[in-house]
DNA sequence: CCTGATACCATACATTTGTATGATATTATG
DNA sequence: CATAATATCATACAAATGTATGGTATCAGG
């Protein structure tokens, strides 16, 4: 029986490793060596070794199933996807979470969560109504932010802008007008870091109930 | 030592399952033990079982970390982000992998991508220069969707059209023309279910090149 | 208080899975 | 062809992990 070429079945075995660890379900080394027909599980198990020494995957060892994406690749999380905003302290709105949305964990702790948008006032922003906008939370901001603000106990996504001391709100659609809140009582949510829109219905995942 | 409320224990292994599961990293039962200080592998296990009795959780029976989502919930897997498209077969354009973004596996099989849009002919439909658009292949499409066509090879996003047995690829802009593609020459690489715009640099992965 | 249901424990065992040792076969290259 | 590097094999062992048995403690409701 042939050989493969050095390096063919290393890739092929990369492959595979990489899709089954992007889908959850990091293999046992023998489902590596039956996917590949080899005989021996040592045939397999060299051929990740040398992964691992490449610096194309990560292994805990003596672990079962202990293979991994390097860390340097980014992991997925789930973002809550709040219903309403109410007013006072986040915390309060955690409650209400309708679902979750995959998206990047960038580190760990910082806290970041999506809303669906309501309303047109940025659509020449291209943001629309029942578009979803992820926010994370902030100390600083700067002008030309596009944040998240609680007027009036409400919710709403505008762009920030400074002059001097005072803050302004600005739609970006021309038919509202700019805010400006009264510093004292503008809470700020945080910014907005991406924004989304899913043309097909998609149900989210609902939580436990139990 | 007081025993958690009926239920309580139950509900927080389901969150500790969830994540870890749609985190791609499947505990062993030791683990949960661990994880919720229980002193008996027992204790863990029975509630696993019953989480799978409630149809939870799905799990593979005698298999390490054989714990599983339920067929029914969603997934997360990542979504390739290709570079350019080019002519041909979309299978060369997978050879062309700029990173990867986190998002919903809808069923097994169906193939997805995503594409950095380039242009401002989609801007009314809210897709702004540099969005980037998940999109499935798919066999039948109706009017109104928009969708990645393949003309002049070159890919662009256009909302789809159809008219009898002509099609139209009509852009969201008014300065753009509509493109009256040859039906035989048009091919199209797929429908627009998703348009993610990220405001914050990301720097995505990048694939084997081995 | 009584009683069933549920939560939890301790321990042992079986299977899966990772690891180790030592060898042979094939490829690439000068 | 000679040689090194790589791929592959066979087999055994050790560790991780799932499973089983039988019991005690706590909770909830009548």
């Amino acid at each position: 029986m042939a050989y493969t070429k050095p390096g063919e079945t290393r890739s092929r075995i990369y492959q595979f490793m990489h899709r089954r660890l992007l889908d959850g379900q990091p293999p046992t080394i023998r489902e590596v060596q039956a996917k590949f027909n080899m005989r021996s599980v040592q045939s397999a198990r060299s051929q990740l070794n040398m992964l691992v020494q490449e610096g194309l995957l990560a292994k805990e060892p003596g672990k079962a199933r202990g293979y991994r994406l390097p860390g340097k690749i980014r992991k997925n999380t789930l973002i809550p996807l709040l219903g309403s905003i109410s007013a006072g302290p986040l915390n309060t709105a955690i409650e209400n979470i309708e679902g979750y949305l995959p998206g990047y964990s960038q580190s760990e702790d910082d806290s970041i969560f999506a809303l669906r948008v309501r309303g047109d006032s940025m659509i020449e922003a291209g943001i629309l109504n029942e578009d979803i906008v992820v926010v994370r939370q902030q100390r600083e901001y700067s002008t030309g932010d596009i944040v998240v603000a609680l007027v009036d106990d409400e919710a709403t996504v505008k762009e920030l802008y400074r002059k001097s001391d005072k803050v302004q709100l600005r739609p970006r659609n021309r038919e509202y007008p700019t805010l400006f809140p009264d510093p004292e009582n503008l809470v700020l949510l945080g910014k907005v870091v991406e924004v989304r829109r899913y043309l097909e219905g998609i149900s989210l995942e609902e939580s436990f109930d139990g």
